[in-house]
Parts: C-alpha cells; sequence; structure tokens
DNA sequence: TTCATAGTTCGATGCTAACCGAAGCATTTC
DNA sequence: GAAATGCTTCGGTTAGCATCGAACTATGAA
C-alpha cells in the first residue's frame, strides 16, 4: 500500500495555514526571526514556536540561531521549488483566490519566487531573452554563446555561477501568468543585478518586488519584448 | 500576509493518509474505481467517497463515470509531478522510511512515476543515453541528432509525440535514488515500447515495473551502462 | 420484479492538533 | 546585580475532521 516515502507527512506540515504562511513568507529566500514569522502567520509566538519546531523537525527548515535571535530559513532549495509546484497547481486547478485587491496587482506584476524575478516582469525578461536568441527553449532552457556574451556585458559572472551545484537556467512555471519564467543561479544571479543597479527594491515586509520609473525604463531597455523590437516602442 | 494562491488548502488535502496513499495509487497513471481506492487507503467505502469527493472538488482529481462504477485518475500531469516533487523532498530531508521490505527492493529496482520508467532501470536508462550522446544534458535534457535516430530505430515516432502540449524530454529527480530518470513524453513512450515488446509489465496492484529475465537483458543490451560499454560488458 | 453491486448521504463518535495564557529559560542591556 | 527582550514549555480548552454504521439511490443482472 504504502508505496515510497511518506508524502502525507509532509504535506500535512505544510497543509496548516499558519504554517502555508510562514513558508511562503521565507520563500522570498531571506531567513526571518521566530517572532517576524509568528507576525507573518498571525499567531502567538507561543504558537508560532511550536510550529517553527515541528517544520524544523519535519526537514522543512533550517534554524540558525544569533544571540538571542533565531533565524529560520527554507532547508534547500527543494522545498522553495515544491512551494513553487504547489502554488501553481493551487493557482490553476482549484479555486481561484476570492479577491484581488492592489497587493495582488503588484505581486502580479514583479515579485520574488525563491531569489529570482516572477510575475509580468519575469515573463517579460524570459521573452525577450528567448526573442533575442540569448536563450534557446528546447525542453529546458539553455544560454547560447551570444547569450553568454550579454549576460557578462550584463555584469553577470557566468564562470561563479557554474561553480554552484544548482543548475544555470531552470523555467519555473508562474502561477500568475500561467507562463515560464527563468529560475536557476543565473535567475538569481539577474534579480541580484538588477536590484544592485538600482533598478528594483525587494519591498521589506513581502515578496513584492517594486521597480523605479527609471528603473522599469532601464529594464525595458534591456528586454525589450518582441513586439517593442519589432516596432521600435514608445 | 496571503501572497499568491493558497497552498495550504490542497496541501491539506495530500495530507491526510488516506487521501495520500489514494493519490499514490493513481501515480500509475491507470484510472482506478472508488472501491479500489478504498482498498488501497485501507478505509471503508464511505469515508473513501467523501474522500474522493473532497479531492475532486480541490481539483487533484478528474472523474469519470462508466455505468455504475467510478473511474478516477489525477486531474493533470502537473499533479503528478507535483506528487513526485513531494515524494524527493520527504525521502531526502525528513525521516527515513521506518523499513525496507522486500516489496521496497522491487520499488527501487524499477517502478512507475506517473507513467515513466523510475528506479533503478530508469536511472541506468537516462545514464545510458546520455553516456552514448543520444542525450545532452545541459541545464535540462534535450535529444541529440543521433538520438533521434536511436529513438527512431527503437520504435518511437517522435514526430507524433511532438504533437502533444507536453515537453518531449524532462528529467524527474529520482526520490529512491536521488538520481536524474527521465520524464516527458519520451520518457512515457519510451515505457510504453519497453511493455510492448514484452520485456517487463505493471504489476497490477501496484507501481512497481516487473521485469523479465530475457527482458532485463535486452534493456541492458539496448541500454548499456558506461561501464559496460567500455569493458565489453559480462 | 427481485436481487446484487457501486457509490452516496446522514448522524454520531472519538481523536488530533491548533490555540492561547501563564510561567520558565536564555541572552543582552543598563 | 536587575530589567528587558526573544523564545520555549506546560496545561487546558476548543474546533475540526476522519471514521464507521446504517439507510438510501442508481445501475446492471437474473
Amino acid at each position: 500500500m504504502k508505496d515510497g516515502p511518506d508524502i502525507a507527512r509532509i504535506a500535512a506540515l505544510i497543509g496548516d495555514p499558519a504554517r502555508a504562511n510562514m513558508l511562503v513568507a521565507l520563500m522570498s529566500g531571506r531567513a526571518l526571526t521566530a517572532t517576524e514569522l509568528a507576525h507573518e502567520a498571525g499567531v502567538t509566538q507561543q504558537t508560532a514556536s511550536t510550529h517553527l519546531a515541528r517544520l524544523t523537525e519535519g526537514g522543512l527548515l533550517r534554524q540558525a540561531k544569533q544571540g538571542r535571535h533565531k533565524y529560520l530559513a527554507l532547508a534547500s532549495d527543494d522545498v522553495g521549488h515544491l512551494l513553487e509546484t504547489l502554488m501553481g497547481v493551487a493557482a490553476g486547478s482549484g479555486h481561484l483566490r476570492s479577491r484581488i485587491g492592489p497587493r495582488d496587482a503588484a505581486l502580479r506584476k514583479a515579485r520574488i519566487c525563491y531569489r529570482h524575478l516572477a510575475g509580468e516582469m519575469g515573463t517579460q525578461l524570459y521573452d525577450s531573452l528567448q526573442a533575442r536568441g540569448f536563450l534557446d527553449i528546447g525542453d529546458g532552457p539553455r544560454l547560447t554563446s551570444a547569450g553568454q556574451g550579454f549576460m557578462r556585458d550584463f555584469g553577470i559572472d557566468l564562470d561563479a555561477l557554474r561553480q554552484g551545484r544548482a543548475p544555470l537556467c531552470r523555467d519555473c512555471l508562474d502561477w500568475s501568468e500561467r507562463r515560464k519564467h527563468l529560475a536557476g543561479s543565473l535567475g538569481r544571479a539577474l534579480l541580484g543585478r538588477i536590484e544592485a543597479l538600482g533598478w528594483a527594491r525587494l519591498r521589506p515586509d513581502s515578496r513584492i518586488v517594486e521597480f523605479s520609473r527609471d528603473g522599469e525604463r532601464a529594464f525595458a531597455e534591456r528586454f525589450p519584448t518582441a513586439l517593442e523590437t519589432a516596432s521600435g516602442s514608445d
């Protein structure tokens, strides 16, 4: 009967709303303290403490004590990937979100999806790279030699990225757009570069990525969509 | 707070042991009746009925009435992929399975992972294709032109596969081997061909794939590992 | 019609776990 | 030292839900 690993155990861990909120909050890639997570989940410290203990014991979180603070983060990229996959299924099949607030609009525009850029801006980046022949999409994205030049020119150290265990390019299905965007270590590096250039900054209390007016223009120039390239843009 | 889709809702659906067992049973890709699933989960029909209703309502299952039977299947490949991802996380981080029985040994050797071949045989197939230059692994598998010839020779209609929406090649992390094997429509087609050739058959009540003695030999000949290729095999 | 099988609905029961108040540690600051 | 802050443990309450027996509907067979 029970063929394979015990998926119910860890699904149940994610299945509680308070814990799910904590996990989603950690998808930004930042480590948060227990108190911050308690606030994020809308429960008291005591309750949060037990939840966090269970999540850690269950292998979903990693914790690091620092003074009297306890910082928590997702245990691995696998966990982040699992949460993204869950979001995809939850958004696709199943109830649509009940209400679309202004918060959601910003979230759809640009957000962090476990350290890389997602939302409309994320898919635009992906499409732009593909349309200009920098990214070759077969059964999974791959950087062309022209693309390698482009990335270096944009200030990304590809050799350093290749050191890591994580794949350079990976695509990730967007729950809001239902289209692909770029994940993997390159995806992360691109977001980091965009931040470093001052084009955008991470809103501290959520996963929303806020582009400045100039930043958005610079972004559109660097990563034009197929249409803008063809027509000369506005 | 609640950024994005409601992942807790569907995680909670998977989080119940009875429901999880049902879902895992459906990972074979076959559609099963309500009674079969009740037996699989070890609960009575009444209990199973409510579970199945919830899973369907939650968008995880698809049902088709046929006479007085009700056949249930996973709603989409996405759901299958989600379950497999869950298995990966559950097997990796977290408790190891309590006991490894003979059932598990067979399961580790060769099993169905949502319609494609997984386990030792699955990773062997993957490694073999890669070692012989049929599969190019960059950031995701891709069939080389030599590989295309090989597949046609093996009796696989690539053009037909390309018609579908699903990607041709995709890699899938194996929970038992912690290594990759081949998913995607090509992965499915390969399993189908292996079955059609009589090399193996699906054990009706589980996800185990049973190779015959001759079938295993033929498989090893067609998909030799790097070592066997180099040394001339046994 | 009568019987059998597949599946659903209802009501009652019992267990699990989420939750918070209060008290208890540990670490930092004054 | 004492006070403050971050986090944990304990105990008791409450709510949700998985479970099954029993009764009910629907399809198919004799």
